[in-house]
DNA sequence: TAAAAAAATACGAACGTTCATTTATTTCTT
DNA sequence: AAGAAATAAATGAACGTTCGTATTTTTTTA
């Protein structure tokens, strides 16, 4: 699998996401017209991924985010019912959609290889699509209300578990060597969020999604493999 | 070497770094006498650095750090002339001793493999004894002025290079295989990263910092030794 | 050495600004 | 025209920063 066939495989479109958003938040969206609520959802969320790229969440005032999306600030307080809700809000679809498409690619196989490929394939080539939305929930996470920084840890923590549970398979399968199963996760997992923590970087160097996947499988191969 | 044994050889004294930021900063400073500044501006990072461990900079507030310091907020502005200041001035200061630290540890030894095992346990181990400073200046490099976030990428980016060079080294010598060492040298360094941009994680799981700093190195000799 | 004077430092209320949010009004849509 | 949606102006709280005053420390005087 290389990014280009992951993106036709893994169809996510906006209006999708700003549906899931709108069932949601159904309480809080004053705005009737389901077609008008996902069109602004859609200038709202890229308005604000497109802001908190270049300055933080805090920072952003509604006065910036009116302009960016067009909306009146009275009109984007229809959207959401405070500022603080709208973080919360892409934070958690953020992470539902992560986690569902990577359980979703991982599922394909059976053979702990070839499902330790995948997840880091998917994972990468995940971030590379969404790489707002990642480095946003990543970079926000802190922000959080104390119940939703819980969420977003325990979020963390199962897409570790993911990894944790392939590399346990592959050991006990005997293709894999009996290293340190949470370490080797811990660091696989660090090398996947430099991609979209440090995307500048590798865009200046020239360093292709599919280049730093394949490093990314190399580097856990030799770790792993027997 | 080990945590303890580098806590020993590596002396920083709050006291020497205060005098550092003094002498780099007189003219902000409007307090004459050294004792008092060094003291009290040990009070000031010390509150500035435990506040934003749990909220950001930003959301700091004068009153927040008066309250932690102990100083009142007109006290505080005889120390800096404005909050974005003080921001700068501890981002400053903390790439300062780290980069100074690493060089003085990686050049006791020529030898490539050593070198390698030095600069990762150096790195490591003053990441860990100045745990929120560095997690500080990772996370807070965003909201500095936009010259002084250059200065701030200049520094991670010597800090690579510092790995880059070594690398380059061994697979001279050829005791390292020819790989990507580009690649090779970031994927250390997010390794290196998640130790404090994540140090909840491993606390919790009962990692210690000498398990890690071997894990890590155990990883590049993997990935690097014939 | 002790009291008086001067200097240095710290205090905290007050200022102007900016922010998130609300409200009153206007503009669309059907 | 009626209901829905968007606007623009208004509100009050919170912020960084300043400044006149109080307190502490140092120096001078006797």
């Amino acid at each position: 699998m290389t990014y280009n066939e992951f993106k036709k495989i893994v169809k996510i479109s906006k209006e999708e996401i700003s549906g899931q958003i709108l069932e949601r938040n159904r309480d809080s969206i004053k705005v009737k017209k389901e077609e008008k609520v996902i069109e602004n959802l859609i200038r709202i969320i890229d308005a604000t991924l497109k802001i908190c790229s270049k300055k933080s969440f805090q920072a952003m005032s509604i006065r910036d985010l009116s302009a960016e999306s067009g909306l009146s600030g009275g009109a984007l307080y229809s959207y959401f019912s405070s500022k603080e809700e709208l973080l919360v809000l892409i934070q958690t679809q953020g992470r539902e959609i992560a986690n569902r498409v990577l359980v979703d690619q991982v599922v394909k196989s059976s053979d702990p290889v070839e499902k330790l490929r995948i997840a880091i394939k998917s994972h990468i080539y995940l971030s590379e699509a969404m790489r707002n939305w990642f480095y946003f929930t990543y970079i926000e996470a802190r922000n959080l209300p104390k119940n939703e920084q819980k969420l977003a840890i325990e979020s963390e923590l199962q897409t570790e578990k993911l990894f944790i549970d392939i590399i346990n398979g592959g050991i006990e399968e005997k293709v894999f060597r009996d290293e340190n199963v949470v370490l080797v996760a811990s660091v696989i997992k660090a090398m996947l969020q430099d991609w979209y923590l440090k995307s500048w970087k590798y865009r200046n160097r020239k360093v292709s999604v599919d280049d730093y996947a394949d490093f990314v499988i190399h580097v856990a191969e030799s770790i792993l493999l027997i």
